[in-house]
DNA sequence: TGAGCATATGAACAGATATGCATATATTAT
DNA sequence: ATAATATATGCATATCTGTTCATATGCTCA
Protein backbone atom coordinates (compact mmCIF):
# COMPACT_ATOMS: atom_id res chain seq x y z
CA UNK A 1 0.00 0.00 0.00
CA UNK A 2 2.13 3.25 -0.95
CA UNK A 3 1.08 6.13 0.51
CA UNK A 4 -0.62 5.33 3.17
CA UNK A 5 1.87 4.45 5.06
CA UNK A 6 3.78 7.71 4.79
CA UNK A 7 4.13 8.77 8.35
CA UNK A 8 3.32 6.40 9.97
CA UNK A 9 3.27 2.27 10.64
CA UNK A 10 0.04 0.86 8.68
CA UNK A 11 -0.99 -1.24 11.97
CA UNK A 12 -3.72 1.08 12.20
CA UNK A 13 -4.88 0.47 8.24
CA UNK A 14 -5.46 -3.27 9.48
CA UNK A 15 -8.11 -3.00 11.74
CA UNK A 16 -10.01 -0.19 10.32
CA UNK A 17 -12.84 -0.24 12.80
CA UNK A 18 -10.84 0.41 14.97
CA UNK A 19 -10.68 4.26 14.00
CA UNK A 20 -14.06 4.39 13.85
CA UNK A 21 -14.84 3.02 17.20
CA UNK A 22 -12.73 5.45 19.11
CA UNK A 23 -14.20 8.44 16.43
CA UNK A 24 -17.66 7.25 17.87
CA UNK A 25 -16.97 6.69 21.69
CA UNK A 26 -14.07 9.60 22.28
CA UNK A 27 -16.21 12.44 23.86
CA UNK A 28 -16.91 16.12 22.62
CA UNK A 29 -14.30 18.54 22.99
CA UNK A 30 -15.89 20.28 25.65
CA UNK A 31 -16.63 17.11 27.30
CA UNK A 32 -12.79 16.51 27.59
CA UNK A 33 -11.67 19.89 28.43
CA UNK A 34 -14.82 19.74 31.31
CA UNK A 35 -13.50 16.06 32.68
CA UNK A 36 -9.38 17.20 32.47
CA UNK A 37 -10.72 19.88 34.58
CA UNK A 38 -12.43 18.24 36.65
CA UNK A 39 -9.02 15.61 37.34
CA UNK A 40 -7.16 18.50 37.61
CA UNK A 41 -8.74 19.73 40.35
CA UNK A 42 -8.49 16.85 42.64
CA UNK A 43 -4.54 17.00 41.18
CA UNK A 44 -3.36 18.77 43.78
CA UNK A 45 -2.95 17.61 47.53
CA UNK A 46 -4.11 20.81 49.20
CA UNK A 47 -7.36 21.02 47.60
CA UNK A 48 -7.52 17.09 48.43
CA UNK A 49 -6.72 17.37 52.14
CA UNK A 50 -9.55 20.26 52.11
CA UNK A 51 -11.86 17.86 50.45
CA UNK A 52 -11.02 15.55 53.34
CA UNK A 53 -12.01 17.88 55.85
CA UNK A 54 -15.22 18.40 54.37
CA UNK A 55 -15.77 14.96 54.33
CA UNK A 56 -16.05 15.17 58.01
CA UNK A 57 -17.92 18.52 58.34
CA UNK A 58 -18.46 21.72 56.80
CA UNK A 59 -16.11 24.01 58.00
CA UNK A 60 -15.36 28.12 57.64
CA UNK A 61 -11.83 29.34 55.98
CA UNK A 62 -10.14 29.69 59.19
CA UNK A 63 -10.69 26.37 60.75
CA UNK A 64 -9.04 24.54 57.73
CA UNK A 65 -6.05 26.43 57.74
CA UNK A 66 -5.54 25.61 61.09
CA UNK A 67 -6.30 21.99 60.80
CA UNK A 68 -4.17 21.80 57.77
CA UNK A 69 -1.21 24.44 59.16
CA UNK A 70 -1.56 26.56 56.00
CA UNK A 71 -1.73 30.22 55.47
CA UNK A 72 -5.76 31.72 55.42
CA UNK A 73 -4.82 33.18 51.87
CA UNK A 74 -3.77 29.77 50.45
CA UNK A 75 -6.79 27.56 51.77
CA UNK A 76 -8.90 31.05 50.15
CA UNK A 77 -7.50 30.41 47.01
CA UNK A 78 -7.85 27.23 46.99
CA UNK A 79 -11.63 26.95 47.63
CA UNK A 80 -11.93 29.46 45.03
CA UNK A 81 -10.90 26.68 42.68
CA UNK A 82 -13.12 23.77 44.69
CA UNK A 83 -16.34 25.95 43.99
CA UNK A 84 -15.55 27.26 40.62
CA UNK A 85 -15.52 23.80 39.86
CA UNK A 86 -19.00 23.13 41.89
CA UNK A 87 -17.49 20.25 44.19
CA UNK A 88 -17.83 22.40 47.05
CA UNK A 89 -20.65 24.84 48.42
CA UNK A 90 -20.71 28.50 50.60
CA UNK A 91 -22.95 29.12 53.35
CA UNK A 92 -21.99 32.59 55.02
CA UNK A 93 -23.15 32.82 58.91
CA UNK A 94 -22.02 36.06 60.04
CA UNK A 95 -18.49 36.61 59.30
CA UNK A 96 -17.49 33.42 59.06
CA UNK A 97 -18.10 31.60 55.71
CA UNK A 98 -19.00 27.76 56.01
CA UNK A 99 -17.75 25.56 53.10
CA UNK A 100 -19.15 21.75 52.49
CA UNK A 101 -19.51 19.52 49.75
CA UNK A 102 -21.68 20.16 46.74
CA UNK A 103 -22.68 16.43 46.68
CA UNK A 104 -21.41 13.02 47.31
CA UNK A 105 -20.03 12.53 43.87
CA UNK A 106 -16.90 13.89 44.96
CA UNK A 107 -16.70 11.60 47.74
CA UNK A 108 -16.79 8.72 45.20
CA UNK A 109 -14.32 9.82 43.19
CA UNK A 110 -11.95 10.19 45.47
CA UNK A 111 -12.80 6.88 47.30
CA UNK A 112 -12.03 5.34 43.53
CA UNK A 113 -8.87 6.81 43.34
CA UNK A 114 -8.15 5.59 46.73
CA UNK A 115 -8.66 2.35 46.04
CA UNK A 116 -6.42 2.34 43.17
CA UNK A 117 -3.44 3.76 45.01
CA UNK A 118 -3.88 1.26 47.96
CA UNK A 119 -2.94 -2.41 46.40
CA UNK B 1 -11.45 32.20 75.86
CA UNK B 2 -8.41 34.41 75.84
CA UNK B 3 -5.55 33.00 73.55
CA UNK B 4 -7.62 29.96 71.91
CA UNK B 5 -8.24 32.69 69.51
CA UNK B 6 -5.33 34.09 68.45
CA UNK B 7 -5.05 33.73 64.75
CA UNK B 8 -8.70 32.20 64.21
CA UNK B 9 -12.33 32.16 64.54
CA UNK B 10 -12.75 30.45 67.31
CA UNK B 11 -15.77 28.08 66.09
CA UNK B 12 -13.43 24.42 65.65
CA UNK B 13 -13.17 24.73 69.26
CA UNK B 14 -16.72 23.96 69.92
CA UNK B 15 -16.69 21.23 67.83
CA UNK B 16 -13.79 19.42 69.24
CA UNK B 17 -14.69 16.18 67.69
CA UNK B 18 -14.19 17.23 64.04
CA UNK B 19 -10.35 17.86 64.40
CA UNK B 20 -10.27 14.73 66.18
CA UNK B 21 -11.96 12.74 63.27
CA UNK B 22 -9.72 14.62 60.61
CA UNK B 23 -6.98 13.36 62.31
CA UNK B 24 -8.20 9.92 62.06
CA UNK B 25 -9.71 9.97 58.54
CA UNK B 26 -6.62 12.17 57.07
CA UNK B 27 -4.76 9.70 54.71
CA UNK B 28 -1.11 9.24 55.28
CA UNK B 29 1.11 12.32 53.64
CA UNK B 30 2.29 9.52 50.89
CA UNK B 31 -1.36 8.54 50.49
CA UNK B 32 -1.84 12.03 49.52
CA UNK B 33 0.85 12.46 47.62
CA UNK B 34 -0.28 9.60 45.42
CA UNK B 35 -3.53 10.36 45.05
CA UNK B 36 -2.94 13.33 44.47
CA UNK B 37 -0.48 12.04 41.27
CA UNK B 38 -3.21 9.87 40.40
CA UNK B 39 -5.37 12.31 39.39
CA UNK B 40 -2.94 14.89 38.12
CA UNK B 41 -2.17 12.12 35.69
CA UNK B 42 -5.95 12.13 34.36
CA UNK B 43 -6.13 16.07 34.82
CA UNK B 44 -4.46 16.78 30.84
CA UNK B 45 -7.04 15.69 27.90
CA UNK B 46 -4.14 14.60 26.05
CA UNK B 47 -3.90 11.90 28.14
CA UNK B 48 -7.14 11.02 28.56
CA UNK B 49 -7.75 11.30 24.89
CA UNK B 50 -5.12 8.27 25.03
CA UNK B 51 -6.84 6.47 27.28
CA UNK B 52 -10.22 6.48 24.70
CA UNK B 53 -8.18 5.11 22.46
CA UNK B 54 -6.73 2.57 25.03
CA UNK B 55 -10.63 1.27 26.13
CA UNK B 56 -11.59 0.58 22.17
CA UNK B 57 -8.18 -1.76 21.57
CA UNK B 58 -4.82 -1.81 22.09
CA UNK B 59 -2.54 0.68 20.63
CA UNK B 60 1.30 1.28 18.72
CA UNK B 61 2.47 4.98 19.77
CA UNK B 62 2.11 5.73 15.71
CA UNK B 63 -1.50 4.96 15.67
CA UNK B 64 -2.77 6.96 18.76
CA UNK B 65 -0.29 10.15 17.49
CA UNK B 66 -2.43 9.93 13.80
CA UNK B 67 -6.02 9.46 15.47
CA UNK B 68 -5.34 12.48 17.85
CA UNK B 69 -3.92 14.37 15.09
CA UNK B 70 -0.15 15.13 17.45
CA UNK B 71 3.96 14.29 17.21
CA UNK B 72 5.20 11.15 17.70
CA UNK B 73 7.01 12.26 20.40
CA UNK B 74 4.40 14.14 22.46
CA UNK B 75 2.14 11.23 22.56
CA UNK B 76 5.21 9.15 23.61
CA UNK B 77 6.01 11.52 26.33
CA UNK B 78 2.63 11.26 27.53
CA UNK B 79 2.21 7.21 27.05
CA UNK B 80 5.59 7.47 29.63
CA UNK B 81 3.74 9.57 32.26
CA UNK B 82 1.01 7.12 31.99
CA UNK B 83 2.99 4.29 32.01
CA UNK B 84 4.71 5.54 35.20
CA UNK B 85 1.44 5.72 36.99
CA UNK B 86 1.16 1.91 35.71
CA UNK B 87 -2.37 3.10 34.22
CA UNK B 88 -1.05 1.34 31.12
CA UNK B 89 1.67 -1.50 29.84
CA UNK B 90 3.48 -2.25 27.11
CA UNK B 91 3.95 -4.97 24.72
CA UNK B 92 6.70 -5.00 22.03
CA UNK B 93 6.27 -6.25 18.81
CA UNK B 94 9.18 -6.14 16.52
CA UNK B 95 9.42 -2.75 15.92
CA UNK B 96 6.24 -1.14 17.31
CA UNK B 97 5.36 -0.60 20.82
CA UNK B 98 1.57 -1.71 22.01
CA UNK B 99 -0.04 0.28 24.52
CA UNK B 100 -2.81 -1.17 26.56
CA UNK B 101 -4.71 -0.26 29.61
CA UNK B 102 -2.94 -2.05 33.10
CA UNK B 103 -6.38 -2.52 35.07
CA UNK B 104 -10.19 -1.65 34.05
CA UNK B 105 -9.83 0.78 37.23
CA UNK B 106 -8.88 3.09 35.06
CA UNK B 107 -11.97 3.02 33.28
CA UNK B 108 -13.87 3.37 36.24
CA UNK B 109 -12.55 6.35 37.48
CA UNK B 110 -12.68 8.03 33.95
CA UNK B 111 -16.65 7.04 33.94
CA UNK B 112 -16.96 8.09 37.53
CA UNK B 113 -15.62 11.86 36.60
CA UNK B 114 -17.56 11.68 33.13
CA UNK B 115 -21.30 11.16 35.08
CA UNK B 116 -20.12 14.23 37.13
CA UNK B 117 -19.18 16.05 34.16
CA UNK B 118 -22.59 14.90 32.63
CA UNK B 119 -25.60 16.80 34.71
C1' DT C 1 26.79 -4.32 8.43
C1' DG C 2 23.99 -0.70 7.08
C1' DA C 3 19.58 1.42 5.97
C1' DG C 4 15.09 2.44 7.51
C1' DC C 5 11.31 2.61 10.59
C1' DA C 6 9.14 2.93 15.38
C1' DT C 7 9.88 4.59 19.70
C1' DA C 8 12.27 6.89 23.64
C1' DT C 9 14.50 10.67 25.66
C1' DG C 10 17.05 14.97 26.92
C1' DA C 11 17.12 19.97 26.49
C1' DA C 12 14.67 24.16 25.83
C1' DC C 13 10.77 27.01 25.94
C1' DA C 14 6.17 28.75 26.65
C1' DG C 15 2.23 28.56 29.38
C1' DA C 16 -0.03 27.18 33.63
C1' DT C 17 -0.30 27.19 38.70
C1' DA C 18 0.22 27.33 43.95
C1' DT C 19 1.56 30.31 47.36
C1' DG C 20 2.80 34.66 49.84
C1' DC C 21 2.00 39.46 50.35
C1' DA C 22 -0.73 43.38 50.44
C1' DT C 23 -5.12 45.02 50.41
C1' DA C 24 -10.13 45.16 49.60
C1' DT C 25 -14.73 43.63 51.07
C1' DA C 26 -18.13 42.10 54.41
C1' DT C 27 -19.93 41.53 58.90
C1' DT C 28 -20.24 42.41 63.81
C1' DA C 29 -19.58 44.86 68.09
C1' DT C 30 -18.58 48.94 70.62
C1' DA D 1 -18.62 55.91 62.66
C1' DT D 2 -14.61 53.07 64.22
C1' DA D 3 -12.35 49.00 65.24
C1' DA D 4 -11.81 44.26 64.85
C1' DT D 5 -12.37 39.89 62.62
C1' DA D 6 -13.13 36.65 58.63
C1' DT D 7 -12.74 36.14 54.00
C1' DA D 8 -11.69 37.35 49.10
C1' DT D 9 -8.70 38.87 45.57
C1' DG D 10 -5.10 41.08 42.50
C1' DC D 11 -0.27 40.87 41.74
C1' DA D 12 4.33 38.91 41.79
C1' DT D 13 6.99 34.90 41.63
C1' DA D 14 8.99 30.37 41.90
C1' DT D 15 7.88 25.99 40.37
C1' DC D 16 5.84 22.73 37.47
C1' DT D 17 4.28 20.91 32.99
C1' DG D 18 3.20 19.94 27.95
C1' DT D 19 5.05 20.37 23.57
C1' DT D 20 8.71 20.77 20.10
C1' DC D 21 13.16 19.81 18.27
C1' DA D 22 17.05 17.07 17.86
C1' DT D 23 18.91 12.85 18.65
C1' DA D 24 19.52 8.27 20.70
C1' DT D 25 17.91 3.47 21.11
C1' DG D 26 15.90 -0.75 19.44
C1' DC D 27 14.24 -3.73 15.97
C1' DT D 28 13.91 -5.69 11.14
C1' DC D 29 15.23 -6.61 6.66
C1' DA D 30 18.22 -6.53 2.71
Amino acid sequence: MPGLSAQCCDLLHIRQNVAANVERTMPSEDALFELSELFKTFGDSTRIRILFCLFIDEMCVCDIANLLGMSQSAISHQLAVLKRQKLIKARRDGKAVFYSLADDHVRTIINQGMDHVNE
